[in-house]
DNA sequence: ACTATATTTCGCGAGTAGACGAATTATCTT
DNA sequence: AAGATAATTCGTCTACTCGCGAAATATAGT
């Protein structure tokens, strides 16, 4: 449909800010819900909502719906994975990312329950000891 | 200077725009003058120039002034280049990227100097067949 | 059916990108 | 020194991006 420079255009921007960059690290190691990306970035949930429908548009994610959750996750095939590559190789050693990723990893041993409906802080005293017993709802 | 996530901004926002991802693509055959970009592009030079800039700004070209004439040429080194030539990857076969490859090369058998000062159709007809002879300034 | 809640859509305001023409700067030619 | 000209900078206009909160939508749990 669109010619080959139309579509570079829309992956180059897609690209072109910090907040779409983070997202696109964070989600190397493995796929979130839209809850705790909103944690991760510590933007308003419309805002993250519009920078995630920019990258899905131009096919740098997919996503799933799960209940109520959204999980979104790097597109795995199609030439714009090797964009995110090409991205990951810059990306690598900022400290900001390296944050980010830390967060994430602890957010994947929240319940997702208890960080959505409460946020980080509550979740944290809620599951202080890094283990959750009582978790109905697994983040993947 | 700035972090590996801004620097990435920069590059990606710098190819974020149809006009500056066809003189990436035109300078692949080489170098060209700025007056020459002008005539492929067909925008205003002030336009040109804050594309130029751009491009310039983030490391993907590099400019030289020779005289009156300015020439700007794809950055050799550094990790831009590992960009640019990501996108080559994806602009290949574009229709419009081809016909502004074919117009570049046309370009660099016309003396500049007619070019930039006359214009196009004016450079085409004082040099009918391909050949010129009392040419004093040298594209490259 | 009703309530709670995760996410998206909508509408707004502030800032920025990108187009142009006019004015400026730098360089060549005479 | 004066005039011509390639290119840049500046000012302006329009349109879009990106932030937010409010409202709408969809799903889960009671």
């Amino acid at each position: 449909m669109d010619s080959p420079l139309e579509q570079t255009v829309t992956i180059t921007r897609a690209l072109a800010h910090p907040a779409r960059l983070r997202v696109l690290a964070v989600l190397r190691t493995g796929e979130l819900c839209v809850c705790q990306i909103i944690e991760i970035l510590d933007l308003a949930p419309s805002t993250v909502s519009a920078h995630l429908r920019e990258l899905r548009r131009a096919g740098l994610t997919i996503e799933r719906k799960q209940g109520r959750w959204v999980y979104v996750a790097l597109a795995e095939d199609g030439h714009p994975s090797s964009w995110i590559q090409r991205t990951f190789e810059d990306l690598d050693g900022d400290d900001r990312i390296a944050a980010d990723v830390e967060l994430a990893t602890e957010l994947r041993r929240l319940p997702v329950e208890v960080l959505c409906r409460f946020g980080l802080e509550a979740a944290r005293s809620r599951v202080p000891g890094q283990q959750q017993k009582e978790t109905h709802h697994d983040c993947a």
